[in-house]
DNA sequence: TCTGTTCTTGAACTACAGGTCAAAAATTGG
DNA sequence: CCAATTTTTGACCTGTAGTTCAAGAACAGA
């Protein structure tokens, strides 16, 4: 009973991930979360409870949303180190085709929030331990259909690939394409 | 003639340095940057015009700091892999050290920057590609000391240890000591 | 159609960001 | 000591951040 929503919660979070994602969580403003999702500022703060609430939604579904793309790429057909190659170019690719540099929402959470908002790092943690598993996974499957030698250390690949991707992300927000491929091509040297 | 300063200009961008690197570009208010330099707040538009300006001059200084250290500390006694391991694990204790974590001034930069301040991206650009140039110094010097192999590109393993640089000082802000230290051990494996 | 409930809207509010300015203070040269 | 110059101080200003709230609108059930 009550009143019906005028709007989609979980496309409103969807449009607030956007908008964080862009500006940054300092860098955005109710007013901007109000535009950007077509919803009143006192609607989103009935719904939300506060911006630190929706930022905590809005990171939660870009941590879902990635685990499930990284999942999906990474077992279609080929080797690991052909999957993993293209993952980690398909990431560079995304970061510096949009009209706008944006980086890694995850990234920027980790570095603006770190030291002031235990929960917000512990989340990044929580959705880099994942891509870390599926790094692991896939390198072990590699392993068992023999395309990955036997002696290659799986965890200890997958973190450095996850650190890679990482450092990948923070880079294409100032150095270009060819350069980043390179630095793609030497990272999974080791696989 | 005129008024002395009651301050070291250069003492106050350092102190701003801090402050920026512990808050951001956008968490800074010109209270803080007050408070952390024992300057009024209108000396210090007196002396620096903005926040914006105030900010280059004080990642100019990260940059230099940053340079300074890093060639001094690649060329003390040892092999390149031993000189860049070590400098990697250096940065990681500092970043792991502080009461506070911080992660890199020129990352969140770019993060936090990236699309809508040309000017700052160049900054970092710079000072991410000096870095590069002393990593490429330092492995020509081990090819021809020895200790790597000739066949390694200088080049392309410098820029990638430069983004295991930039992955590893964002990674700092939510993984501990020995899953980083995994992670430098299989980067410079490859030297 | 009256009631209770949930949502929307727009105004309102406090605090602070970012910056400006006028007046006074501290210096040097004449 | 006076003039010119540069800095300091602290008040002041405009705009916006982040949030709250009162009033009304849209529903379900009795």
């Amino acid at each position: 009973m009550g009143r019906p929503k005028n709007f989609e919660p979980d496309v409103a979070v969807a449009q607030a991930m956007e908008t964080f994602w862009t500006k940054g969580y300092a860098g955005t403003s109710p007013a901007d979360l109000a535009e950007a999702t077509g919803v009143g500022k006192g609607s989103l703060y009935h719904a939300f409870g506060s911006k630190r609430e929706l930022f905590g939604k809005a990171l939660d579904l870009y941590g879902q949303v990635g685990s499930e793309m990284t999942e999906a790429f990474l077992n279609e057909p080929g080797t690991a180190k052909e999957r993993l190659r293209a993952y980690l170019a398909l990431l560079v690719d995304i970061d510096l085709d949009g009209p706008v540099r944006r980086g890694c929402l995850a990234a920027s959470t980790a570095l603006e929030l770190g030291g002031k908002d235990p929960e917000a790092i512990r989340a990044v943690q929580r959705m880099t331990d994942a891509t870390i598993g599926l790094f692991a996974d896939r390198i072990r499957k590699g392993q068992r259909d023999g395309d990955v030698a036997k002696e290659v250390d799986a965890d200890a690949q997958a973190h450095f690939l996850m650190n890679t991707v990482v450092g990948l992300r923070v880079m294409a927000q100032t150095h270009d394409g060819p350069v980043l491929h390179r630095i793609i091509d030497t990272a999974v040297a080791g696989l």
